[in-house]
RNA sequence: GGGUUCUUAGCUCAGUUGGUUUAGAGCACCUGCCUUACAAGCAGGGGGUCGUAGGUUCGAAUCCUACAGGACCCACCA
């Protein structure tokens, strides 16, 4: 009779092809898509744009499930709602995986050229680049696809052509001579962040360095003998006491026998290995400081390959860790060695070669950001653009104070190409085309009989984050088109949905660029996630193999199991500790509402049915539902996703299937009535609305079986229930809930009594009610029957002999006892623990509120209402204490 | 080394300007249930002297100081 009577509905949910179903069904309908309306507030996410060699990792699913959440929630409140999907062409991390592509074919790419690897590069973009954000949909991602951008498609290039030559001729971006990290291996710069630092075992080498025209030596310690080539002073500390007599002289740089100056400066540690410092301002940074403030030669010994160069004189062509054995051999040789020790010290190596970086003298481009970056400090600050959390605020502040000028070029090819253009007399000029910088370099040179073969283009693309930094902009062609109607309504965007460590280097920036392009903030908040990590809390990566599948994941528990399974437990800024539990939760939460479902959708209407019993059942829903909303949308004004998250949780799981549909459930092989079964409806409705943004599917589903609908009627696009915060409703809703409260108080305590004294479920119980108000319980009385299976509730003046009795908690006046008859089966010894254990924690109760009362500078100083508030305690306690201890007074006569 | 931040139940976290809290939630745990939506379930229950030590206050998880431990950011390690 089950199947008749349930349908076609499957006991458990199965999301697979609902999933895929409903997807596409609102792909079909292009709910996705917007276009610009005035009748329609705007609100607008851009996506963090995955680098376009990327696949999605559960990283991308934490951040992409929260921007989806935002989206349908302005899209079911009646927004403009657009959320532009995208990839980013990621320089580095994608010029290395095409490199090993072709090495594992056999193909160098110096062998091959630029445009030949820049063809295999696009080709591998053609193939790769849209698996991720294909991905995505299975998350119900509903991201504007036709909107979706990449960051080197023309115009977004064009973009970012015309906003360096902007910059440039604004004066904000300069060439110049610096010390950067270089790796000899990708021969590349690359910038600080994809830098590694490791602990490696080395050595620390002493050697001695002849002080001219004297006999005797000053001994230096260093852990790079190869650079001792390079050396062009050594230093010592203005204080310390056993080199003044090394002041203004001269020592003799080993096997290239320079001279070179002592010199004196404070950065010197008088207590590192001998206080004498040798100095290489070519291949060290604080060196090359050195050097800039005492004014010393630069040697470049080591070249682009890490192998000595020419300048070095000695081992020219040798690896420079070849030649660091080699030199202490060496000097070995020429007695010059005084010792070695082993040493500890950290290494940068490079985050996509390995290999170990050579600070190195460079000629480079750069921005300048001082200035460029006032308005993008200010503005978070006065909270003009908000971090959630604000914990970040302090970090982005440190770090925007002390900023640094932005090194922008990359010795790569596949990115951004710088646009300055060479003249063969090495000057240049900085052009949006060639023609351009033809004519430019004509009019430079005052020679017009300059073609453009003469004009040689920089080598070096820009630093990935130059362009990324426009996103928001050129997603909609802010740049160049600044007055076009897609820029001009949804940007400003309204949150950013992004990862903390990414916060310089992209939110950063793109706040920079939004105020000095736009004069305008690129989005309002910035929501910043945490990591995910393994349940040990160790981050997830490849290496490990603990970072779950997150198709094979969406595959088991649906697509909506898993957001919900990742937004339980991850508020704003922390890392999200993933465990497949969570998953199973919210797969299991999928399958509870499908069970309600099947419940409602088994129910007959009666119409000979009085639904007069189920009124107090309702309003109590209504109103419970209401204080959701209205915790509900505080949560999301915080963002505080997880909590919104667990509020329509609870309100679903808890107050809507564990006590309403208890409540108004029809006995078995009865009909319901029609106001109650329509009333039913509404709420479940409403319920599927505040869960939709959370769980697309599953909601979008029961959205249509719940009733018939117009094709047009879907769950995507319905409106966004309100929250009634007025007054009045407000205290109707404290009144209806409050009683709701001792009526459940009840229910529990009958409950227990039941379970307590393992008596059937089955079997039904007598109860006797003693209050001063008996109306109370009109509304309520037929649910606590069907709740706990009473057979009848009488009321009662006296005490019930006999029975087993509790205290109701009353919302207002005195308490209520009960009194369940239960014959022989009371246990007098265990009842009176029982009374005795709650008769000590409200008498320690009172005890502390007594102890605030009696303190005459509490009363004194406290304000009225929180005496008021212990007063009303303290009666409460009193009054509870004097009716166990009545009741324990009768237990005690048996 | 400099800075920021955190430490509340077994785990992950709430706890808003110090006072409706001898502290709440979800998960986990324990007990009993195949009760006619759901065992991916139902009902009930136990569990924390709020990192430690002081201080301010009528009153401290909440404010201050020190200490211990963790996290992150920045810089550096000749």
């Amino acid at each position: 009779h089950l199947t008749s009577k349930f349908m076609s509905l499957a006991a458990q949910y199965n999301p697979e092809e609902i999933e895929d179903k409903w997807y596409q069904y609102w792909l079909d309908r292009n709910y996705f898509h917007s276009e610009p309306d005035p009748q329609k507030e705007p609100y607008t996410i851009v996506i963090p744009p995955p680098n376009v060699t990327g696949v999605l990792h559960m990283g991308h699913m934490l951040n992409n499930t929260l921007q989806d959440v935002l989206i349908r929630k302005a899209r079911m409140e009646g927004k403009e709602a657009c959320w532009v999907p995208g990839t980013d062409h990621a320089s580095i991390a994608t010029e290395a995986k095409v490199v090993a592509m072709l090495k594992e074919k056999g193909i160098n790419k110096r062998d091959i050229g630029r445009e030949a690897f820049l063809k295999y590069a696009w080709e591998w973009r053609e193939k790769y680049g849209g698996i991720i954000l294909e991905q995505l949909k299975k998350l119900g991602a509903s991201c504007d696809w036709a909107r979706t951008r990449f960051t080197m498609e023309p115009h977004m290039s064009e973009s970012v052509t015309k906003v360096f030559v902007d910059l440039y001729n604004k004066g904000h971006i300069y060439r110049g001579y610096r010390m950067i990290n270089w790796d000899p291996q990708g021969r590349t710069g690359i910038a600080d962040d994809e830098v590694n630092h490791k602990e490696v075992n080395s050595k620390l080498y002493f050697v001695n360095y002849a002080v001219e025209g004297e006999d005797s030596f000053v001994t230096i310690a260093t852990t790079r003998p190869e650079t001792i080539l390079g050396d062009t002073a050594v230093c010592v500390h203005p204080g310390d006491e056993r080199y003044h007599h090394l002041k203004g002289k001269r020592v003799i740089v080993p096997l290239v026998n320079r001279t070179v100056p002592v010199i004196e400066d404070e950065y010197v540690s008088m207590e590192f290995g001998t206080g004498c410092l040798k100095v290489t301002p070519a291949h060290d940074v604080n060196d090359y400081e050195l050097g800039k403030k005492h004014d010393l030669e630069i040697i470049e010994v080591i070249a682009d390959d890490g192998t000595m160069s020419e300048a070095a004189q000695f081992f020219v062509g040798e690896d420079r860790f070849v030649v660091r054995k080699k030199m202490a051999q060496q000097l070995e040789a020429l007695g010059q060695l005084v010792k070695t020790e082993d040493y500890k010290n950290s290494v940068g190596f490079s985050e996509r070669t390995d290999a170990v970086i050579e600070p190195k003298l460079s000629v480079q481009w750069f921005v300048r950001m001082k200035e460029l970056v006032q308005p993008a400090l200010a503005h978070v600050m006065d909270d003009t653009i908000q971090l959630h959390p604000s914990k970040f605020k302090n970090m982005y502040r440190s770090w925007m104070e002390n900023v640094r000028d932005w090194n922008i070029s990359r010795q790569l090819w596949w990115g951004q190409r710088i646009p300055a253009y060479y003249l063969p007399d090495d000057t240049f000029v900085v052009a949006e085309t060639p023609e351009e910088a033809l004519r430019l370099a004509q009019e430079k040179s005052g020679n017009s009989s300059l073609t453009a073969a003469d004009l040689r283009q920089d080598e070096d693309v820009l630093d990935t984050w130059f362009s990324s930094g426009l996103w928001p902009i050129t997603v909609f062609d802010g740049i160049r088109h600044p007055g076009n109607p897609d820029i001009n309504y949804y940007y400003p965007t309204n949150d950013l949905v992004t990862a903390p460590e990414i916060l310089f280097f992209w939110v950063a920036r793109m706040i920079m660029y939004g105020y000095e392009y736009r004069q305008e903030k690129p989005f309002s908040n910035v929501y910043l996630t945490g990591i995910v990590r393994d349940k040990q809390g160790r981050k997830m990566s490849k290496s490990l193999g603990n970072s779950p599948n997150p198709l094979e994941l969406i595959r088991k528990y649906g697509a909506d199991g898993v957001r919900t399974g990742m937004l339980f437990s991850s508020p704003a800024g922390n890392d999200l500790l993933f465990d497949i539990k969570l998953c199973e939760q919210g797969r299991n939460f999928a399958n509870k509402i499908w069970n309600a479902l099947r419940l409602v959708k088994s129910w007959q209407v009666d119409k000979t049915v009085d639904g007069e019993t189920n009124q107090a059942a309702i309003g109590w829903f209504a109103a419970r539902f209401n204080q959701a909303m209205i915790e509900l949308e505080d949560h999301f004004s915080k963002f505080r996703i997880s909590d919104a998250l667990l509020t329509v949780y609870k309100l679903l799981w808890d107050d809507f299937c564990s006590w309403y549909l208890e409540m108004v459930k029809p006995a078995y092989g009865k009909g319901i009535d029609a106001m109650t079964y329509e009333a039913t409806l509404k709420f479940f409705e409403k319920a599927m609305k505040v869960l939709h943004p959370f769980m697309p599917f599953i909601t979008e589903e029961i959205w249509h079986l719940l009733r018939e609908r117009q094709e047009d009627d879907c769950l995507i696009v319905a409106a966004w229930p309100t929250a009634d915060t007025s007054t009045d409703r407000m205290e109707a809703d404290a009144t209806v809930l409050s009683s709701g409260v001792t009526v459940f108080d009840a229910i529990t305590q009958l409950r227990n009594i039941r379970n307590s004294r393992q008596i059937s479920q089955k079997q039904a119980l007598k109860l006797w009610i003693k209050t001063g108000t008996p109306q109370k319980y009109h509304q309520f009385g037929s649910i606590i029957r069907k709740m706990a299976n009473i057979e009848a509730v009488d009321f009662t003046e006296e005490k019930v002999e006999g029975a087993v009795s509790f205290i109701v908690n009353a919302a207002q006046g005195q308490p209520d006892e009960f009194f369940v008859p239960l014959g022989d089966t009371i246990d007098v010894e265990e009842e009176i623990q029982k009374l005795e254990k709650e008769l000590a924690y409200q008498q320690g109760f009172r005890q502390s509120v007594d102890k605030k009362l009696s303190n005459t500078r509490f009363v004194e100083n406290a304000p009225e209402a929180v005496i008021a508030m212990e007063r009303k305690k303290k009666a409460d306690a009193e009054a509870k204490i004097a009716a166990i201890q009545e009741q324990l007074a009768a237990l005690r006569k048996k």
